[in-house]
DNA sequence: CCAGACGTTGTT
DNA sequence: GTCTGG
DNA sequence: CCAGACGTTGTT
DNA sequence: GTCTGG
């Protein structure tokens, strides 16, 4: 029997361990902890929650999954294990519909967008996205988090919130799309968590010179040509440049204002000339401020969010 | 041929 | 839908 | 990205 | 921990 003491735990939390030979229900109700809440199948195997029955049998050739929770300090005895644990995008828009479109279509809007500031944009949610439409600039809401044509529902269990610039051309999902259905979706800012010691720490990002930042996305049709048609994108990712990297390692490509029409035009195809559009944007263009945990919550979105909190070395 | 993946970020 | 792996 | 859920049987 | 939803 091999003990294990999970000191480092905090709090109540559940865990994941990975073991080489699977407990009985006899051993594992012996153990204590908090395995009230196991139940077993007729070959014996236990299961904290449905689901956690897939990940174990899909482990029986490494081991065995076994799920428990316990309290900080509190020790839970295994048989025969050597032990391996397995523990192991959000933006802003706060511009109006005369905003956008003087900044993209050099107009008042024609079809207006009926835009209300959002302080808080989530993935699966909706943002207006330009796109060219018969040669024409065109917005249209979108939702974020890129759904295949092929899903049969308008939901996916892809993450595909972002799509990464240096590899989106061998993307077996991406790259017909990069090709020929690319867009810019507007933002205000976007946000990034720093790690550090005391947790992760919020940071709105946004512009110096301008209020809107054109951000390199890609989009595609779900259920074309069909009443529930649906529109989806992705935001295209880069390293992150000198600036952002006190941050975080990665970020939005951000496009030069005089490469959107090129961005934009589906009849460029070819990828070199793509490839060199996504590159992360000048460290200068860019300002940032530490803002509160209310921006962890999708459901706060009030302009509260933006708030920079008191000035902090970090 | 059919089955299964197709994605990102971050952490170990 | 399209590609890779078995 | 973060927040929140994650389960069953039987009985009231 | 993993997964889904916003």
């Amino acid at each position: 029997m091999t003990e294990l003491r999970w000191s480092a735990v905090k709090s109540h939390k559940t865990f994941l361990c990975k073991l080489d030979e699977r407990p009985t229900g006899r051993q594992a109700r012996a153990v204590g902890g908090r395995l009230s809440r196991f139940s077993y199948d007729d070959t014996g195997f236990k299961y904290l929650f449905g689901y956690r029955l897939a990940n174990a049998r899909a482990a029986t050739d490494e081991g065995v999954g076994l799920v428990v929770s316990l309290q900080a300090g509190e020790a839970m005895a295994l048989p025969n294990a050597s032990i391996k644990i397995l523990m192991c995008g959000r933006a802003y828009e706060t511009y109006s519909d005369e905003e956008l479109s003087f900044r993209y279509l050099s107009k008042s809007p024609v079809t207006p967008l009926a835009l209300s500031p959002n302080y808080n944009l989530s993935p699966t949610q909706n943002s207006p996205v330009l796109r060219l439409v018969a040669g024409e600039r065109q917005f249209d809401q979108m939702r974020w988090q890129l759904v295949p044509a092929w899903e049969p529902a308008f939901t996916t269990k892809l993450s595909t919130i972002n799509a990464r610039s240096e590899t989106v051309f061998e993307s077996r999902l991406y790259r017909h799309l990069v090709v020929r259905r690319r867009c810019i979706v507007p933002l205000s800012g976007f946000y990034e968590w720093k790690k550090a010691d005391d947790g992760k720490r919020p940071f709105k990002i946004h512009l110096r010179d301008e209020p809107i930042m054109s951000v390199a996305g890609i989009w595609d049709t779900w259920h074309p040509g069909a009443p529930e048609e649906r529109y989806s994108f992705s935001i295209m990712t880069t390293a992150a440049n000198e600036f952002m990297r006190e941050i975080h390692d990665r970020m939005p490509v951000i496009l030069d204002r005089q490469y959107e029409d090129a961005w934009l035009d589906p009849e460029i195809h070819e990828q070199e000339a793509l490839q060199k559009l996504l590159k992360p944007c000048p460290s200068s263009w860019l300002v940032a401020a530490e803002i509160s945990t209310l921006v962890n919550s999708p459901k706060n979105n009030t302009p509260a969010v933006l708030q920079p909190v008191a000035a902090k070395s970090s």
